[in-house]
DNA sequence: GACCGAGTTGGTAAGCTCAACTAACAAACA
DNA sequence: TGTTTGTTAGTTGAGCTTACCAACTCGGTC
């Protein structure tokens, strides 16, 4: 039999009454602090704790470049022999390679530097949260936009918008140079695991298998996710964003993506970041398309804050009006923020009614609203990524699908 | 050289355009679907799978009890002999004892029955929440409690509050007939992964070490955390909530507890669920003991809530009393709703005051301002575990904290 | 200035350990 | 005889340690 695992592993010194009376011959398998998920699931196999450590040599490589072996052992706190290892198996999948010597003079053997083939493979990523138009892109694995095309919707709802989709996909895989990693959609709407749309209003879209019709198709992976969800991943990834963050998409609609603990949340039915129709403040407010009265989206949404700029004459109305829409969301996104703890909100959407008035005043209304000392450096930006960020977004889960990288 | 890895692992049919131009050599090794973390950040070791599929078998132990060594193969997909294997273990350990042979009349060998060794260890949990008084018991590896003990706050703060908790602690580990398996504490407040509480006003105490302090003294495993983060534990074990829930405790404040994917919420201060002072509503309100007016603690805590209802005459004026304050919540809830798509929100707290009008206007007004068809769904009632919610949660961090389970 | 040994760093090869697996089998039942 | 349980024996896979070679710098020596 082996040896029992009677150990103790609290720190605290063999001093206490404890210590003396009662043998606690239990190690810790799953520490609380860790932020570990409370009930395991699934069985693990040692081939799991390969797969995770190759996806930490692509990320160590993804993130830092241009490394040898030896420093992505260092980093990774592998052994050198288990990182070249790996990398064997990565190099003759093509997805490394030896980029040649490191320049400078040290002591020791030169390195030999390695990366990801950044130009071996493309990405397909696609915005169908747009108004009027599906619009796509080629990206290469570090979200560079190689080339673009996109299709009017032209009213289209229904099969024609996926038969659009279809189109807008062909074209796009045409236009790449290298074989596609795989293919990702940013929806708006609600969206499942699965990659089954299961409502999208303005594309009268009801339990469309999205995925599955694309995987027909295109014999590649494929990840379809909400559109806000897909644009936090991309403000995550290629911004400089760190702790939890909420991204809050202005168009003509009103929806947000949420990131916690670098994990996207989907919701108990898919339908986190659906804060278009809260009602917003107790003093009214104008009728919205879904029947209630003062949603989000009734103060916030573009057509309906253009259409209130219409009516002001000087700057100072129109600053009014943008301020109040900022309050709005301020006052809608203050117990979010509260039971949340976010480190940071990033607005996605036209620069033009975003920054300025509105997203001062919603930072404002956020500080009156909540403790400062819990959110005193809550961070408010609109994102740098403009019009992109949901395309960039679609291709940041299909490097994450296929290469558990970000 | 090992064989290459080059399969694909689209479950499309091989006939899209993709299939015949480009061959994606590459396998999913962190599938988005999964909601595994985006970034992997630390190495795997066989060792660790070891340890969670240890877990796995207790868990199974743990919430289906009497279970054969086939049975748990059969639940987690592990083999019969590598759950023998870790049975023994865990056996050598004193977690696990064999009951005797399964009953009744069936082909076959008879089983073994395995469980859980329920009186083996015991645990030492404590709610520091309460106003007056600290609250403990000793309780078993099924959370039931066994015995208590309580000691009078009387006005103490800072470093005597601390003592006091000292003092509880040691009269419990006195009354503990088993070895403990490890100490939680629910302490109002912040407190981090660490076990320091960083502020917790009630208590006058900022950057306590609690968790370390008590380590001194006992000998044992000490796991510290915001009550209501704790009760909200205590609602998912003892309950029989399954999806993403929120846990308002209602008292002489008002506090929040996250429980997302099963894994509690932390925020990026560890300030997540402090509710109480966001401001609710656009019309005004009394002035809060943080300076701000309309904070949700002055709608609900239970000290302004009694004083209202003082100045009552007739049952109807109560009633209505208590569904603003009903109201109020289900107006600070509305966005956290919308936002996190929760399935679930439980109160604790007095039942006079929570339980009948305020509960029912609190969910009106959810209804009211959130839409039906993502929310329709979302469950809000009463906690079950009544006063002793906070103690439990604590336990559930201990168990959860060495033995993986809950 | 050329040379040579010592020290340093990078990468690989061989063999070990651990953990889960498959295959096979004995025990105990209908 | 067939079924189910639990164990024994041996295999596979993954990362580890140990040991080694390769290729460089540095500093002393001829």
């Amino acid at each position: 039999m082996k040896e029992s695992r009677a150990v103790r592993e609290s720190s605290a010194d063999s001093t206490g009454v404890l210590a003396a009376s009662s043998p606690i011959p239990v190690r810790s398998s799953a520490p609380f602090a860790d932020g570990r998920a409370l009930r395991p699931s699934t069985k693990v196999l040692p081939e799991h704790a390969r797969g995770h450590n190759r996806s930490l040599v692509l990320q160590t490589l993804y993130t830092a470049g241009q490394q040898s072996r030896a420093d992505v052992a260092r980093g990774t706190g592998l052994t050198r022999v288990t990182v070249s290892d790996l990398v064997t198996e990565l190099m003759a999948e093509g997805l490394v390679i030896e980029t040649g010597q490191r320049e400078g003079t040290r002591p020791g053997k030169p390195a030999t530097l390695l990366d990801i083939d950044r130009g071996a493979f493309q990405i397909v990523g696609m915005d169908l949260s747009q108004y009027s138009v599906f619009r796509g892109a080629v990206l290469d694995l570090d979200g560079k936009i190689l080339s673009r095309a996109e299709i009017p919707l032209a009213g289209s709802i229904g099969a024609d918008a996926v038969e659009k989709v279809l189109t807008l996909t062909e074209r796009l895989v045409e236009l790449s140079t290298a074989p596609i990693l795989g293919i990702g959609i940013g929806s708006p709407g609600v969206v499942d695991l699965s990659g089954v749309v299961l409502t999208a209003p303005n594309l009268g879209w009801t339990d469309v298998h999205l995925r599955q019709m694309l995987a027909e198709r295109f014999g590649a992976p494929i990840v379809v996710a909400n559109d806000a969800n897909a644009a936090v991943l991309a403000e995550h990834s290629f911004g400089d964003a760190n702790g939890d963050m909420m991204l809050v998409k202005v168009g003509h609609g009103v929806g947000a993506g949420l990131l916690l603990g670098g994990t996207p949340l989907f919701g108990s039915h898919f339908a986190a970041g659906e804060i278009g129709h809260v009602v917003v403040g107790t003093d009214g407010g104008a009728e919205c398309s879904c029947g209630k009265f003062g949603c989000l989206e009734t103060w916030l949404a573009t057509p309906r804050l253009d259409a209130k700029l219409e009516l002001t004459t000087t700057p100072t109305e129109a600053r009014m009006v943008l301020r109040e829409a900022g309050q709005r969301l301020g006052i809608a996104l203050a117990p979010v923020v509260g039971a949340l703890n976010l480190a940071e909100i990033v607005l996605s959407g036209p620069p033009e009614l975003l920054d300025g008035p509105l997203i001062e005043a919603t930072l404002e209304t956020l500080r009156n609203r909540t403790m400062a000392e819990f959110h005193g450096d809550l961070a408010l930006r609109l994102t740098t990524l403009g019009d992109d960020i949901v395309l960039r977004g679609a291709a940041v889960m299909v490097i994450s699908a296929q290469l558990g990288v970000s």
